[in-house]
DNA sequence: TTAAACTTTCAGTAATTTTTGAAAGTTTAT
DNA sequence: ATAAACTTTCAAAAATTACTGAAAGTTTAA
């Protein structure tokens, strides 16, 4: 495969696979051509790379941003704005694990602690709500903690621990 | 707040969770439905509570039987078929991660493989792919593999120990 | 203060995804 | 073989989500 081709490729798998976790495709395919870019790109390039409109650009950019994954880069005596995405995939794996968990999970769990405050009329059916919404507060509690903390700052040593001891 | 209610936004939640999850809207409500009813339901009686059409009832509980998280029960004597759902959230939680490593990170992992043999002209672009692509190769695998392991047999303990060590 | 160079916003349009409902298909009992 | 009771399919419609592009806004330099 030749660069271009293998460049493409990356940019619209990265972009379908964005669509599956909540994140939009141009967003996804604007981290991706950030990714692997050696230089911090503008406006006028994402554009230009991904065939995509100014409004469309400057929306997702921002959105990137807001995520903490792209920032601007101010190049001296250069008016327009540059930006590059985190380049470590740690790091990157770090961010979105943390959003991820206050954009979604949280308030899930908020939400499933509050249903299994049900008042409990003692049928059958309140207490199977209320017995299978604390399993998945439960779980999810379990998950939630785990990821957010598995991926912090231990990420290399207990990678390598947890996987020694489960294989 | 009274069971309908309740009830009511449990569905709803799992509704949207679902969608950010990429199982659409009505998938998830259904699952939700038969999650917390104390016995299985039919075509007819998920139709009403949710309000859905037989047709989109009919492929969405056949989409559920194929990931695996509801089964047919047939009722001796009745012509009609019941539907269930596992109920124990940690088998849950095991099957959803393992559907999700098969239909979406492996395919993912086996496409970046392929793009990380993009051949080498040495340039600084192509170099830059190579590298953040295998970078994002492992990462993908490890999570995999964690995330397939972690949630296999050994839930368990090995939950319960994982926290201890990271908490 | 003006103008150039750029970014952001947002109403309208387009693309995608989901849902409906009626027709076709299947199964079981007689 | 027929019919009743049920399930599945799928083309069309509805709902949702994303994208465009032009206008408005902002910043910087002179």
């Amino acid at each position: 495969m030749e660069y271009e081709a293998a460049k493409e490729k990356f940019i619209s798998t990265w972009g379908s696979l964005g669509t599956l976790w909540g994140i939009n495709k141009a967003m996804a395919q604007i981290q991706a051509l950030l990714f692997i870019s050696t230089k911090p790109l503008a406006t006028e390039e994402i554009m230009e790379e991904l065939k995509i409109s100014r409004g469309n650009t400057s929306m997702n950019v921002r959105q990137l941003i807001d995520w903490g994954i792209v920032t601007k880069e101010l190049v001296p005596g250069e008016r327009r704005e540059y930006f590059s995405t985190e380049k470590d995939v740690q790091e990157l794996a770090r961010i979105i694990a943390k959003e991820r968990s206050r954009r979604e999970i949280r308030p899930v769990i908020k939400t499933l602690e509050e249903i299994s405050r049900v008042k409990d009329d003692g049928s059958a059916k309140t207490r199977e709500l209320i017995k299978q919404t604390k399993a998945l507060h439960d779980l999810a509690e379990t998950a939630d903690s785990m990821l957010r903390k598995v991926v912090d700052q231990k990420q290399h040593w207990l990678t390598k621990s947890v996987l020694k001891m489960i294989k």
